[in-house]
DNA sequence: ATCAGCGCTTAAGTAGCACTTATGCTTACG
DNA sequence: CGTAAGCATAAGTGCTACTTAAGCGCTGAT
């Protein structure tokens, strides 16, 4: 590669004016300098750049091929910078966040509506997936905000560089239709009973049945009936109204069946398990305005 | 503008391998040299680039923005100076070539027909028109080569940056119809005698016809009665053959019809007037590899 | 739990080189 | 023919980018 890339700033400027005097002026050092760098570029690419004649450099086709790869840097170079001072002044710009695909296609969709209408600068780049390959994502740089559900602090003080801080607590049940209640479970929520029964669960990472199970009994139940996974809550939600089994689903979700009847939730007298959604971000990072904005509405 | 380019350098290295002491090694530095530059061009800049974690740059959408304008910079940069240097190993590239509208469209052609054939590699872009019009795009640099009909030294030392090469010489006869030349000179070459004839010329510059007087009778004949003026031979040619007057033609180009009869060239014993193609190069431009294979085949 | 190892930062000193000043040459212009 | 403007070169200097050295934080191995 070139040695020096402050030659072709000069070499750049000198092509403009095909003048070594104005460009001196122009770069504010002496007619001298310019000259030297001029000298010292064209030894090093051993070719000649311009043909010196009276008061004027005439630029070599070389010149040109060089300018010509020069010039659409400088432009690009200039409304780069322009682009990031005017990032700084306010909230525009692109914010890239990851979420779980559940949260993702109901709650941030409605969150970046309603921020665009008020700051309709700002663009989004929002990635839908599991935390375990949006958190990589986040720790290489390619996401500024991610919505995920681990506990503050899920694994210790193992993700240092993460700043993490919950924004919503969603209560899970573990529910079934009403057809399935009252046939196969007719009430009886003890374990013995449960532990017969169909369930539904999540394919990916740790299972939310395992954790519902130990939230509420203290200990696991290996060997349970799976007789569907899926990594999709609209899925699991589907197959508990046809009556498959028993499956994890945030309580919100089926509030209107809940209370109408058509959908039943096993109740251990313990409060529920809940699930917090964090909002985790690089620690360390500085937050644009854009960034900024968002965070604070909340 | 940017005060110091050499850190987009810098900045490049660390961005591709996400790494200060990588870059370091990458750029035959020292790693706090790598991190000083870093730390400046984020002053300078007044934004993050990276966020420092443990053994790993972390890139900010900043960086990323800023990469994606230097890295095709850095690209085409490589190209570029690989492609100067294959020019200086051998024949190839383009050359730029200007001539008049007759020489370049007749002799200049089958020169690049018959240069091509022994080197393909070497591309031409060939300007037709005046003298007048190619000389300032030759002093300009949009040129490399320049035939053009003038003198050497025509206007005495007065274009010292031009080095100058006769490279063909034609004879410019007057001529006309062998009716126009029974009917109305009927053998009569006097100046008297041409005087009241019609006259064909050239529009653009200097006139053809002026010329030939001059050289023939050693004074001008204001007042002739030019008929045509049109800025092309074979509009000039065809005039004569149509009977339409006197106009001036390279003898080469009427050879057979002198022969034969149909067209009749006026003899004043003088030897005839000649037109010079001269081959004109910036004084002081060195020649690459094409441009020297090229002008060795004259 | 402790320590060795690696990477980034900061501080201070140095050395290299880019820049300035000065001079001479050339050409255009009045 | 003299003046002015532009470029090249030489010599000296000052800036600054770089090196060296020390310190800190994190990780992974013992």
């Amino acid at each position: 590669m070139l040695t020096d890339f402050n030659r072709l700033k000069v070499f750049y400027t000198i092509y403009r004016y095909k003048s070594a005097a104005a460009a001196a002026r122009e770069l504010y050092i002496s007619q001298s300098a310019v000259s030297q760098s001029l000298g010292k570029l064209e030894r090093e690419l051993k070719t000649q750049l311009f043909v010196r004649m009276h008061k004027k450099l005439v630029p070599t086709s070389a010149a040109g091929r060089l300018y010509e790869i020069v010039e659409p840097f400088v432009r690009g170079l200039e409304g780069g910078l322009a682009w990031l001072e005017a990032e700084k002044s306010g909230p525009r710009g692109v914010l890239r966040i990851g979420a779980p695909v559940e949260f993702g296609s109901r709650n941030l969709v409605e969150l970046v509506a309603a921020f665009r209408r008020r700051h309709p600068a700002v663009f989004f780049e929002v990635s839908l997936g599991h935390p375990d390959i949006l958190l990589p994502r986040l720790a290489g740089g390619e996401l500024d905000l991610l919505f995920a559900d681990i506990f503050p602090g899920r694994r210790g003080r193992n993700l240092p560089p993460f700043s993490v801080s919950t924004v919503l607590t969603e209560k899970l049940v573990l529910a079934c239709s009403a057809g399935y209640y009252s046939t196969r479970l007719r009430g009886a929520v003890e374990p013995s009973a449960l532990a017969g029964c169909e369930f539904l669960d999540y394919s990916h990472g740790r299972s939310a049945l395992d954790n519902w199970f130990r939230h509420h009994y203290g200990r696991s139940f290996p060997g349970l009936k799976v007789v569907l996974t899926v990594e999709s809550v609209q899925a699991i939600l589907n197959a508990i109204k046809g009556g498959l089994g028993l499956g994890i689903v945030p309580e919100y979700l089926v509030e209107k069946e809940l209370k109408a009847g058509p959908v039943r939730a096993v109740r251990t007298g313990r409060p529920e398990l809940v699930n917090r959604i964090s909002l985790v971000r690089l620690k360390g990072k500085a937050a644009s305005p854009a960034e900024k904005e968002f965070l604070e509405n909340f």
